[in-house]
DNA sequence: ACAAAAATAGTACGACCGTACTATTGTATG
DNA sequence: CATACAATAGTACGGTCGTACTATTTTTGT
């Protein structure tokens, strides 16, 4: 018997897909760590052991979750993005898909919270998290590069604090959306960000 | 009996500190749910029984914490800075010792974490947690609105803005910290912070 | 349609959680 | 020094967690 479901029979792969869009909608709504074997078979329709005969174990269960979520992540964001548009742009029309990504069921980044839930934990679950998130820093790295490269920021800009500061923005945004569900965190990080790329721009 | 203890004898109060300091130890280093009665228990050398005399509930416990962890703040980061320094060099001062300030006992700050993990959980934990940030905010903000009224920031500067990419720059310094323990967090944020400086001065 | 195999359910277990309740120890004060 | 009461320990209980292990149902390939 295949306790890990690596061969992904078809009725199969297609129940391990509902479970984990339940699973999604529980981590960003709560946490990860609240996606609980139980509360999981519960919300998907089938029980406890049914859980562990498609991912074996509450980690490898975790680690499903967090690229699950970075599929879904690229769908919303990368994906939605055309490729034709000039730099700045596109780092503009990034960001403000990435203010979204995570509002079409719950309302908060997954990937934020689990970062700050498995910093006190090594181990794979961790790992897989910091590769999505580097992954993510590098592809916005690469376009500010573009952006220097193809003249429209100033060309000693440097990629790693531009994007570090973006990213502060985005988590300024939902810290503050945390503190007020109502406040006017999408303006902050506008503002933030138009003033970020015109201090920067030729 | 007082199972509360509001009535503070010598003694009472000495273990209660006592208790708060080992919690503060283990939610700074893991989270504020990881403070877990048994767990906290052993760590002060007392009984289960023992932290329940002091604070009747875990989330009563919760709340101590919390309000701990404010008197802290207060001691390491807004009594360590002069009143008598410019506003903008106070606001220089009072963001090193924000970035230092729960250092000395472990390595994250405890409000960004414990906002992320009562982000769902309405209740007076999460209130008091709202509280203390709302309060260091503010704090901020008139420092900043002095900075204004003093002629060292331009006059049409926003100062809630202003605080807001502050506290962005903080929330990104931690972020990479967890990523990378010894990334560069400290230059970005001081770099970001210099430039917001640098565009709104006179 | 039938046998093989995969998918799912059922049940049980030990660990730890928060929280009662009672018993014991320590301490301050008259 | 005795006594009243505060401070702490001991013990027990129901709940939920993750995870085995076995039984049953459903899907799949021929």
């Amino acid at each position: 018997m295949n306790t890990l479901n690596t061969t992904a029979t078809v009725k199969s792969e297609q129940t391990r897909q509902h479970i984990l869009s339940e699973a999604l909608l529980i981590a960003t709504s709560k946490s990860l760590n609240d996606v609980t074997i139980g509360e999981l078979a519960k919300a998907s329709g089938l029980s406890k052991s049914g859980m562990y005969a498609h991912f074996g174990s509450k980690e490898n269960l975790q680690i499903a979750i967090v690229n699950y979520a970075g599929e879904i992540f690229v769908d919303r964001v990368i994906r939605k993005v055309s490729t034709s548009l000039q730099p700045i742009e596109r780092i503009l029309a990034l960001s403000h898909q990435w203010l979204n990504w995570y509002e079409g069921s719950a309302k908060k980044c997954l990937f934020i919270s689990a970062t700050v839930e498995f910093d006190d934990r090594p181990g794979v679950v961790r790992e897989v998290i910091h590769e999505q998130i580097h992954r993510w820093i590098n592809y916005l790295e690469d376009e500010v590069s573009n952006a220097i490269n193809q003249g429209e920021l100033k060309s000693n800009t440097d990629a790693k604090q531009f994007v570090f500061e973006i990213y502060s923005l985005f988590l300024g945004s939902q810290k503050y959306y945390w503190l007020s569900k109502e406040g006017p965190q999408r303006e902050l990080f506008k503002t933030g960000l138009e003033r970020l790329i015109l201090s920067h721009r030729k």
